[in-house]
DNA sequence: TTTGCCCTGTTAATTAAATAACAAATTATG
DNA sequence: CATAATTTGTTATTTAATTAACAGGGCAAA
């Protein structure tokens, strides 16, 4: 597919395009081989139209009558989400919040693998943590380059965030996928995603008060 | 505040308020009183056309020589997006990703409070986790009842999570903070959040891939 | 006093995203 | 064969959110 399509999609629609693989897998490891895009829309909080225009957006044509081929599906969707050689990811932080998303990807055949860790706490560094190797934070650049990590995620506690965000950028990582309360400042060519669990709780309970 | 108005402030408005407030929360403790626009938006990514915008939207007016006085607008933010008495939350599923979260708010002055925990494990039952009473996912209902609580996270594994929700709403649950990878599906009446970690970390991957 | 600067507050314009609308295609059915 | 029922693919419309533009106020310095 054409590299300058792929750059006009919407982000919003690449979120949703890994979401609607994630559906057709399971879809078809029950067998399913076809699958019209009002049953994919109720496998999530989609609408039938948004997923016939995310598809139209990537160029699949599904069958008018069967709907859309299952298995080219998810292929085509890894041919624009995925890198053919797979990507490392490393994890900032082997608190809890770590340690849950170590384990989330543990063992799911994934073209994204969690290779490292990094904690300052001697009671992990050194350690295999969900079978991820635990190195001291001042290793994290030597271990960056050496592995050729590109994608970092930050779960160090506030205070910290800023430091680890700036080392990672001078090790050459690309992305950053903040789950710190601190925002964090990259330059220009560097994907900064953040997501604030806190702020979406205030959300979620300003709604509820209001009914 | 006109509650009327406060119905019309943008999601996005909402949660940038709770970011607002928390870096001004750290401003008022190093003993500043006053700040502008611009200095709000420097601590996040936001601008400060942005940060103007949505103080206009909850009709704050700031001192045209001084900026917005911090304390003001602290207590103001906190009338539209506290209840008065506070809220009180559940975790479903204290793993990892529970207790990372219950640990992040235990002993953090807020009227957000985290009151219970709910785990099938017969090692987290009736222990107290992080400060918060861990209970069996039975005797959720009764307990939601019996303390009120209308917020709810849910952090259980993906196949789990449907009738997770389903038994949060059953028990009068009014929010709903899903971070398991599976959509669930709640009436009209109970505010959803979902948020998945791997579709996010598969948009950065995008991202960086496309340079 | 007057000029210039740097703020705020608000309206206008732009952009991004979601929704609606509908033509075209295909199959089943009478 | 014609008609009805579905479903895709695409354009048009609407809505939401962000960004730009700018009027107006107040202080400082000349």
């Amino acid at each position: 597919m054409d590299q300058d399509l792929i750059k006009k999609i919407p982000h919003k629609t690449i979120q949703r395009l890994s979401q609607y693989r994630r559906a057709l897998l399971l879809c078809f490891e029950q067998g399913k081989t076809h699958i019209f895009s009002h049953e994919i829309a109720n496998l999530q909080h989609i609408t039938a139209v948004q997923v016939r225009r995310d598809l139209m957006l990537i160029g699949y044509s599904g069958n008018l009558r069967k709907g859309y081929n299952i298995k080219d599906l998810i292929e085509l969707i890894g041919k624009i989400i995925d890198s053919p050689n797979g990507q490392k990811v490393a994890i900032f932080g082997m608190g809890n919040f770590g340690r849950a998303i170590s384990k989330y990807f543990s063992g799911r055949r994934s073209k994204l693998t969690i290779v490292a860790g990094f904690d300052v706490s001697p009671d992990k560094v050194g350690k295999e943590i969900v079978g991820i190797p635990c190195y001291h934070m001042d290793k994290a650049r030597e271990i960056i380059l050496q592995e050729g990590i590109k994608i970092g995620i930050i779960t160090v506690p506030g205070d910290q965030a800023v430091e680890t965000a700036k080392a990672m950028v001078e090790a050459g990582m690309k992305g950053i996928l903040n789950y710190s309360p601190t925002p964090v400042e990259v330059p220009e060519n560097v994907f900064l995603e953040e997501y604030d669990m806190v702020t979406s709780l205030e959300k979620v309970a300003f709604y509820v008060k209001e009914h």
